[in-house]
DNA sequence: CGTAATCTCTCGACGATCGAGATAATCGAC
DNA sequence: GTCGATTATCTCGATCGTCGAGAGATTACG
């Protein structure tokens, strides 16, 4: 392969990387929500995909922000009727975060949506193709996480 | 193909753009930036490298911020020195943008060594492949973008 | 028990963004 | 040329998201 195909491809993968940014921006101005308020309830969804219920200092893990912000921010979610707080009955210090309906439903009208588009797209391709695309794929995400891990302490 | 491999490939990319992101915020920690600021360099030096030089109200355009933020914007990058504002001799109601040296060399180093990662990574790819590859980030960013931009009136 | 550790919240401060309006320069009609 | 309308940027005051410090409540452990 040449260099120029290579330059190519990190291109569309950066444009790429905004698109999929747009649609977070455009779910969270549809929902008058912020990024942070977005990511948030992704995490929380995600959680529950894998069958976990997020407490307020996991979910301040998952989006790094400090507990102080975290209160804030289930504050907010709270508020408009897209969380709901209750206290963890094993550890009463903790506070377990839900998704109500709404919130699910928003969340797979958008994005769901649009993970049905991308799968209808990728109706033209063939398994070996697909193949080829994940391979390169995780070959990609293996350097771009190595590239953000790199000498955290500013060594 | 199967809607399995299709999912499996949306997972991917998410991550991938996860991943994406925190290269940037990396980038922004160890310049003492916020995101905004990185969004703006890097529009200066895209500008730049299609022979443009940004305004502020252009800036303003590529990275979605209204005059008074932009002129904060540009203030900060300012003091730090990665940014000279210029009037503009035609029109002096303008101020173009020009980004520092020091700025060129941070971006390079950062986000020039991905560039160099990923290049390297994709070597052991045939044309063949990636130009598989190629169309799928295309198809891909195709529905993703018209995803991002449907009904932009909240129809 | 009692002391340390953990989890969340409150409070005050700071920074990024915005709307409204001010200032300055350009354009266009005459 | 001159004057009003338009354009480009900046100033000011307000709002919101985030944080550090520390308080309050609960649990863990000796």
């Amino acid at each position: 392969m040449s260099d120029e195909s290579a330059r190519e491809l990190a291109l569309l993968l950066r444009r790429l990387n905004v698109e999929l940014d747009a649609v977070t921006a455009r779910f969270a101005e549809l929902h008058g929500l912020n990024r942070t308020d977005v990511r948030a309830l992704v995490a929380i969804m995600d959680a529950a995909r894998r069958g976990e219920a997020l407490t307020a200092g996991r979910l301040g893990e998952a989006v790094d922000l400090r507990s102080a912000s975290v209160t804030a921010l289930v504050d907010r979610l709270e508020k408009v009727g897209h969380l709901r707080r209750t206290r963890d009955a094993q550890d009463r210090r903790r506070v377990v975060l839900e998704m109500s309906d709404s919130a699910r439903v928003a969340g797979h009208e958008h994005f769901g949506g649009l993970a049905r588009e991308l799968t209808a797209a990728m109706a033209g391709y063939t398994e070996d193709e697909l193949a080829v695309v994940r391979r390169w794929l995780e070959d990609m995400t293996a350097v771009i996480t190595r590239h953000s891990r790199a000498q955290p302490d500013g060594a």
